[in-house]
DNA sequence: CTGAAAGCGCTTACAG
DNA sequence: CTGAAAGCGCTTACAG
C-alpha cells in the first residue's frame, strides 16, 4: 500500500498542496468550507503528514530527548512515566537515552544523538551536567530542563535537597535522639552539589546545630541507593554493638527499606531499637509503614514538561509555572518507623 | 551559529555533495584520500547530517518505537534498559510509548505516533496486542517485535510461562507441600494467553497432575503484579487458619516479597511455616533469601533489539538469533524461602 | 482566502 | 571513482 501524501489530498479536496497544508495543519487562514473538505479528504484516504519533511522545513520534530540514569529506580521511573504521559498529552514524542555516569556511552549521547536535529529540547533527570555538555546544547540552541541534578545553563528544577536533609534530622533530634546515623549516596561526600551532597550536607547541619557534630562524622556510610545498598550499609552501621545508632536517616526510601530489613535480621525492633526515616514516598512506604519525606517525581516530571513546552513557545501551558528558583513542594509523613528515643 | 550542511563540506573537502554523502555514509565506492579529506572537513566544521534530510529520502529513520506497560516494575525496567543499551550501540534512537491497558491514550499512539513515518520498527513489550494494532503496523509495513504478551503478526520472543508455573508448583510438591496457593496477576483466568494467565496454567496443570486440583481452585488469589500486591493477597490466604497454605507460588518476585512480609507480619516463619517462591530473579532475591524461576530481561530485550535489526536487514547482528519458537532460558535458583514440609 | 514556486538538506540513480 | 540533477514530502513567503 502506498503512502498518502498531501499531494493526493489536496487532488482529492480539489485545492492545492499549499491549502492542504494550512487547512491541516491550522496556521493561515483557510475557508471553513474548504477545511473541511480537505479534512474529509485526509481522513478519506488515511492521509497522516510525514514528520521528516514538516521538520526538514520547519525545523521542529515535535520530539524531547530524555536524559535519565535509571529506569528502574522508583524516582526515576515515576519521572520518566510523568514526562511520557505529559509530552505524549502535548503531541510531542519522548527520545529515551539511559545514560548514568561519565563514559563513553554518555559522550555519545551527547556528542552524537543530541547534537543531531533530532530534538527540540533536551529534559536532564537526575544529572550532573558538565560545562561542556550544557555548552553543547547551548550551541544547538536547544532548550535544557534539569531536574534535581546540578549544573549550571538550563532551567533547574529540584526540592530543597539539603532543607530535606536538615528535616529528616531534625525530626530524629526531636524524638531525643543523639546517636543519628546517615545512610549516603555514593558520592555525597566528593560531590557536596549533588543530590546525595545535598542531603547529606543538611544532616551535618542539623547535627552540627544539636552540638552533635563529631558525632555525626562517625556515622555516615555512602552506599548505592536502593535497598540491598541500603542492607548493606545498615548491617555495617549496626554491627558496631557499643556505638550502634538508635536512629538511621536514609538518603532514599528504597534504602530506609533495606535499612529495616537489616534490623529484622539482626533482632533489632523498628521503632523500638532503632527509628529509620527515608527520603521519597515510594509507593512501598505505606507497606512498610516508613516514616518519610515525600516528593512527587510524577508531578515533578509533568511540570518538567511545562516548562520545557513554554520554551518551545507552546502557548498551551495551563498549570502556573514555579517560580523560577523556588523548590518543588515536599512533605513529612510520619508513621510507625519513627519513635521517641525509650 | 549556522549549522553546517554537507554542502559546506562538499565545497572545503573540494568535492561535489554527492561524493561527500558518499565518503561519509559508507555507501559507495570513494577513493581512499577522498574519503579521509571529506571526513577530515566534517570534524572540522562539526557537521552532522540532519535525520529528517536523510530519512525524507531514503525512509528510514534509525528510530524504534518501544511501548510498554510499566516502566516501574522490575521485568520492564531491566528489558528498557536491554534494549536501550542495544539500540544505542547500534546508532538507532528508542522512542518510548508507555501505555498499558486499552483506553484512549493506547489509540492514539498506535493510530497517531506509530502510525506515522517516525519509526522503523516496534518493540511492544508484555502487550497483549489487539488484530487491529497488529493490523495497522502491518500495513505500514513496519516490522514488530513482541515480548512476552501474547497477539498474532510479528516476532514473538517469551519464556514458556506455563512451564515455569508448572516447575514451581512441582518444586513445591516435591517438598511434600499439597496446601500450595498460587498468588496471580490480575486478568490471569480472564486472559488465558497473557503472561500472568500462562502461569496459573502451569500451576492448574501441575496441581491436577498431583491429584490436587481441588485444592488448587480454593487457593489462587489474582492482585497486582507488585510487592503491596503480594502483601494483601497474602494476608488474604493466610488469614484463613483453617485452611491455610504451607506454600505459595507467586507470578513475580515483587508479589512474593509482599507474601513474606505478610508472612512476618502474621508471625509465620519462612520457610518454617510458609514456604515462598517467585518468578523474575529480581535484583532484591538475594536479599531477601528468596527461591525463585529466574529469567534475564536485560538479555532479553538486547535480544528483542538483534531481531529486530535482523528484520531490518542490518547484517551486523553478532550473537546466534534464537530459533524461532523456542522459549527464552530461564532457571530455578534454590534459596532459603523454600524447605521441605515439616 | 488561495495557488505557483522555491527550498529545507539530504541521497541516489544515471552518466561519465 | 566522481559529479550534475532530480526528488523525497512537506511549508512558507510572495503574489494575487
Amino acid at each position: 500500500m502506498l503512502m498518502a501524501a498531501i499531494g493526493d489530498v489536496a487532488r482529492l479536496a480539489g485545492v492545492s498542496k499549499a491549502t492542504a497544508s494550512r487547512a491541516l495543519s491550522g496556521r493561515g487562514h483557510v475557508a471553513d468550507a474548504t477545511r473541511r473538505r480537505v479534512e474529509a479528504a485526509a481522513a478519506e484516504i488515511g492521509y497522516i503528514a510525514s514528520p521528516a519533511a514538516a521538520s526538514l522545513v520547519t525545523g521542529r520534530t515535535m520530539n524531547v530527548g530524555v536524559v535519565i540514569p535509571f529506569v528502574n529506580r522508583w524516582f526515576f521511573g515515576e519521572v520518566l512515566e510523568g514526562i511520557e504521559q505529559a509530552l505524549l498529552a502535548a503531541g510531542y514524542d519522548l527520545t529515551l537515552y539511559n545514560v548514568g555516569s561519565a563514559g563513553l556511552d554518555r559522550d555519545r549521547v551527547f556528542d552524537f544523538f543530541l547534537a543531531r536535529k533530532r530534538v527540540d529540547a533536551v529534559i536532564a533527570v537526575g544529572v550532573d551536567l558538565t560545562e561542556r555538555e550544557t555548552a553543547s546544547l547551548d550551541r544547538r540552541e536547544k532548550p535544557l530542563v534539569s531536574l534535581g541534578g546540578s549544573g549550571t545553563g538550563g532551567a533547574l528544577l529540584s526540592i530543597d535537597d539539603r532543607a530535606v536533609g536538615a528535616l529528616a534530622t531534625e525530626h530524629l533530634l526531636h524524638l531525643g535522639h543523639t546517636r543519628i546515623a546517615h545512610l549516603a549516596g555514593e558520592g555525597a561526600s566528593t560531590h557536596p552539589e549533588s543530590v546525595h551532597g545535598c542531603r547529606r550536607e543538611g544532616y551535618l547541619e542539623a547535627m552540627a546545630a544539636a552540638g552533635l557534630a563529631s558525632e555525626a562524622d562517625a556515622h555516615i556510610v555512602e552506599t548505592a541507593m536502593s535497598m540491598p545498598g541500603g542492607y548493606t550499609g545498615a548491617l555495617q552501621l549496626l554491627g558496631h554493638p557499643g556505638r550502634r545508632p538508635s536512629a538511621v536517616f536514609a538518603a532514599s526510601d528504597e534504602m530506609a527499606f533495606g535499612a529495616i530489613r537489616a534490623a529484622e535480621r539482626l533482632g533489632l525492633a523498628v521503632p523500638g531499637d532503632l527509628s529509620v526515616i527515608g527520603v521519597d514516598g515510594h509507593e512501598y512506604a505505606e507497606m512498610f509503614g516508613l516514616t518519610t519525606i515525600e516528593q512527587y517525581p510524577g508531578e515533578q516530571g509533568r511540570l518538567a514538561v511545562d516548562v520545557v513546552l513554554h520554551l518551545l513557545g507552546e502557548d498551551v501551558v495551563a498549570d502556573p509555572l514555579p517560580d523560577s528558583g523556588a523548590p518543588l513542594p515536599t512533605r513529612l509523613v510520619v508513621r510507625s518507623t519513627t519513635a521517641a528515643l525509650r
